[in-house]
DNA sequence: TGTTATGTTCAGTTTGTACTGAACGAAGTA
DNA sequence: TACTTCGTTCAGTACAAACTGAACATAACA
């Protein structure tokens, strides 16, 4: 009932985040500095962060630029102070989407432009035999479903989910 | 127009796909595996795959074992050999559900442990002061979104999507 | 203008994980 | 029963990603 106690919870559940980060392959830190932030009520500088979670002054600075980029931390002025304070969004649908969107949507155009390549070779050596039927057949399968995944990202039925 | 050519194209597609599986954090052999079974017409051995792929006897074992757990991949008999074949599934929805369900609902319930028992300890030291209440206000607001994010996935909506 | 306080960058280090390959097990064959 | 052929396992290794911290950039202040 007392500060320390409750302490110990925050630093139980920010263990907790950064290993939920971190086996997400996002890094221990992003998880330890939200959390940190989403418990606090007043808001965090970079120095706190290093003190309280004891890690170096560049994790702290890149991970928050990354969690502000997710939109998952603001910052804050806090008069007097010229330090950098955040706090934490609790918009926690509208995050996940921009962190998934962030870390995926690159990737699905790199797709795309593997199945292009591939398609476009084929074309340029086409002599109609079966195994360039086949080829052609599964090329053509995978790009199909790949759309439909690209489709299914803008589907406004998901998007409503993410509210 | 001749099989070397052919084989260029699929090899250049093997290395993409290893690519990709590797930067999902899958591991590279995964997606070459797929990718050599997905494009060939006849059954693949362990031995074809380490030969082909140049990866290990290990590697071959493991990463079509995982592949088999995800329903990519299939274990065909060949008449008067003793080796394992395999050809690859082509229900891209099905695998794509299967291989994000088996990695992601174990860290769900680890999600919900770590919740749990930091609900459970703020219940053990409640004195209803202000940061203790922000932050079992908090904890409950995350914990709501976290029974979101379940209740999403058991969607019959988004289940259909996968079809 | 010099000094102090703060944030950023990135080369170097640490850490974690995927992959290797030798040893083993299992199951067929002679 | 001994030998051969496969598949599996797991300790060790190699490699990539995350993190560190010192050097640098920037801005406030005296």
């Amino acid at each position: 009932m007392n500060n320390q106690s409750l302490d110990s919870v925050v630093y139980q559940f920010i263990e907790d985040a950064g290993n939920a980060t971190k086996s997400l392959g996002m890094g221990r830190v992003l998880g330890q500095i939200f959390a940190y932030l989403y418990f606090s009520q007043d808001p965090i500088s970079l120095a706190d962060m290093q003190d309280t979670l004891g890690i170096s002054k560049g994790s702290a600075s890149m991970g928050v630029r990354q969690l502000e980029k997710w939109g998952a931390v603001k910052k804050v002025w806090v008069k007097g102070d010229r330090k950098d304070y955040y706090i934490a969004n609790d918009w926690f649908g509208r995050i996940l989407k921009n962190a998934v969107m962030d870390t995926l949507s690159e990737k699905m155009e790199s797709y795309a432009s593997s199945l292009g390549s591939a398609e476009k070779s084929l074309d340029d050596l086409a002599d109609g035999n079966g195994r360039e039927k086949f080829i052609r057949d599964r090329l053509k399968h995978l790009g199909d479903f790949h759309d439909r995944v690209r489709g299914l990202v803008k589907n406004p039925l998901l998007q409503a989910l993410f509210k």
